[in-house]
DNA sequence: AAGACGAAAGTGGTTGA
DNA sequence: TCAACAACTTTCGTCTT
């Protein structure tokens, strides 16, 4: 959790932590306070600076997802030497023998090359959904827990990768729908979809339930909706969640029929088309959810 | 002309026998 | 394993702005 202060720009006290990007922002003028990173804080204490002069270590701190733990060492090719002179005729020879047998001694376990795709394949698909590094690193974790307990046999590293990834996103609340995941996964999402009951049941992971709430941020600020309206869409849902109507319901779409009615109350109209577009649901289906809740709320909503 | 509306038929996934 | 079922989609004609 973000600790208690206030804003340096407006002093305000309502800072959130923005957990889609992993920012740090003011809820009230929006200003980046800082960004979150993976806490780069050494594990040891020091109490004077002779303590800490003999704790120190470098390097940077170790991380799930490299390969190999962030351990590796790799010996140069070429025919000069670090300070780039050519190198003598034994000294080419004795570095080629150095070479293989690092090669050799260093090689990576098969799981360890397994994992090492796996986690460019993991990277890729957080990038490209625009995800912060402690999901990586938490997917990471996971996925080397799927590996040690020899859950990948016979599935695609694909399919495994973006179902960790869907599966840690729900985990932190910031759930991102199968078909976005399926959009930029090598994978397809029935496979993914497979994959991820199989790991949930096998790995015992308790997984909660998504609520239209998780999507209202993302969505209204992915139609560039006011905060104002995201916040009528989030008394909206609260609603209709405390009266049950969003059971049995999919949690997007009852999420987009909100942030439409939302942008309608608050002068932000958006059409059925955009808001369906961006979610990922039909109009169809909008305008059902639209309905019902229109009638069962008693909105009045300016037409 | 574009958006909203709703009926009807089709699709894929879940559930319970 | 199969059929019933609900939610959602696709498609399309009509109404509204």
């Amino acid at each position: 959790m973000v600790e208690e202060r206030v804003c340096p720009e407006c002093g305000s006290p309502r800072i959130v932590e923005d957990r889609e990007s992993g920012e740090i922002i003011c809820h009230n003028c929006g200003l980046v306070i800082d960004e979150r990173t993976m806490d780069a804080h050494p594990e040891w204490r020091a109490f004077n600076s002779s303590q800490r002069d003999a704790r120190a270590r470098g390097g940077a701190p170790m991380k799930h997802s490299i390969a190999n733990r962030g351990f590796t060492t790799t010996i140069r090719k070429g025919s000069m030497d670090a300070k780039g002179n050519p190198l003598s005729p034994q000294m080419k020879a004795e570095m080629y023998t150095l070479m293989k047998w690092h090669g050799r001694t260093s090689r990576i376990s098969s799981t360890e090359r397994n994992v090492s795709t796996a986690l460019k394949e993991l990277r890729r698909l957080c990038s490209f959904l625009g995800l912060p590094e402690p999901i990586i690193e938490t997917a990471s974790l996971y996925y080397r827990k799927t590996v040690e307990k020899k859950l990948i046999r016979g599935r695609l590293i694909e399919s495994v990768v973006a179902a960790i990834v869907y599966m840690v996103c729900r985990l932190q609340g910031v759930p991102r729908t199968l078909d976005e995941i399926a959009e930029v996964s090598h994978s397809n999402k029935k496979e993914i979809g497979k994959t991820y009951r199989f790991l949930v049941r096998e790995l015992g992971v308790n997984v909660p339930l998504t609520t239209p709430l998780d999507y209202v941020s993302r969505f209204a600020s992915a139609l560039g909706l006011s905060g104002e309206a995201q916040e009528e869409a989030r008394k909206i849902l609260k609603k209709v969640l405390n009266e049950g109507l969003a059971s049995g319901r999919g949690p997007t779409g009852v999420a987009a029929a909100a942030v439409y009615i939302a942008g309608l109350m608050k002068g932000e109209r958006r059409t059925q088309k955009e808001v369906a577009d961006v979610v990922g649901v039909t109009e169809v289906t909008i305008r059902n959810r639209y309905r019902e809740l229109k009638t069962k709320l008693g909105l009045d909503i300016p037409a």
